[in-house]
DNA sequence: TTGAAACATGAGTCAACATTCAGGTTCCGA
DNA sequence: TCGGAACCTGAATGTTGACTCATGTTTCAA
């Protein structure tokens, strides 16, 4: 345990996922417990016999379909990654500008959390759990995100930077912050006004500095 | 183990500490250990013996010291706190405005995370294992920081702001983020560019945008 | 000097899992 | 209808590691 580096001989051999409609079903079973316990009790608190009771299969089951415990966590890792860029994506697509754009992010990003509460907890505890999945999906992000700014500069909305990287991890780490605050420690407080508060500062403090 | 819910009747009994030059010297020692496994191995692979074993005192002696795994871990979480707080506080004393005690700030976080690699892990892990003190560590932080924005706008430095609570939590995000990706995961670039850059692109952006 | 409080110790207890395995059951193409 | 592939199962295994405790040793005030 723990002594995984990422790069493992053993892990290229992944049996290409069930063949029948009932292994299907039970795949998905164990992967929705799995994310409904892992998010609840926490990775450490939380025993396969629990995910397959979840699941309403056999213990034994689990091992037909994961080699590990730590498996199933970084897909579930892997898969909130693609489901987030996916809702920031859509959330952001009617954006005029930049500024408009971080602000749309950071609200939907809020509301994302709180409805995956359970989920957002174990992308934060891959942190700890599988370090390699969790600096995978910041990376990704990242790119992603870089990618936006560059284009919003090259549209003349923000000024060109080589300080992309910077500030790409300045902002997600504003969202990730706001989400935990406002999305699952203070889930009451209007997630709009929160994400324009957020976008406004920027201005509000640049204005009175000059 | 994970039941604690933080006003736990049993936690009220406090031993006030070693009475003896030789209890103190061994109390730092179990301190200066834990925090050198916790923080480098993590808190679940971490074994007592391993911190005893460090600290070179028999087993036993960690619960002489010590009501349970997760005390130490907690106390260790608390120290942090208040040495992190304490170099904030240091390295934004000679700012003139509160743009350049942000510049700093991020500045000295980053730094402050760089050489204490360990210990600020432990901090995060906190999040799960000891959630009660990670929210304090966050809520007193912002406490403090909100308290620097209110002067900051007494004095005409930056707007008034209803909106505080949320300015606070960006920038503990935005900083918090900052001190992971150059402070420990790449400990090589200047940290002052990395600040300049991150506070620069505040106003970067509004001027652009407006 | 002395005895009791403070401190130190590590073998032993005990419960909690992750993972394996040998023996089923169900599905489906031929 | 049949045989093998796919799938299911839960008791048994083995390890790990937090915490206890009975028994020392050290300190220091009186």
């Amino acid at each position: 345990m723990s002594q995984h580096s990422g790069s493992d001989p053993e892990v290229a051999e992944e049996r290409s996922g069930p063949k029948t409609e009932r292994g299907k079903r039970t795949l998905r079973r164990l992967l929705d417990a799995a994310g409904e316990e892992f998010g609840t009790r926490g990775y450490h608190d939380t025993a396969i016999s629990n995910i397959t009771q979840g699941a309403g299969v056999g213990l034994g089951t689990f091992y037909v379909y994961f080699k590990s415990k730590e498996e199933v966590f970084r897909a579930l890792v892997a898969d909130m990654g693609a489901r987030t860029r996916h809702a920031m994506t859509e959330s952001t697509r009617g954006a005029h500008d930049r500024l408009e754009a971080e602000r749309l992010g950071i609200q939907a990003f809020i509301d994302f959390v709180r409805s995956h509460k359970a989920l957002y907890r174990i992308v934060m505890e891959a942190q700890f759990v599988a370090p390699e999945a969790y600096r995978d999906y910041y990376r990704t992000f990242a790119a992603a995100y870089r990618q936006q700014l560059a284009q919003a500069a090259s549209r003349g909305e923000i000024s060109e930077g080589q300080d992309d990287e910077v500030r790409v991890w300045a902002l997600m780490g504003a969202s990730s912050f706001l989400g935990i605050r406002y999305g699952i420690w203070d889930a009451e407080t209007d997630s709009a006004s929160v994400a324009a508060a957020a976008s406004g500062s920027h201005d509000q403090q640049a204005r009175a500095a000059s």
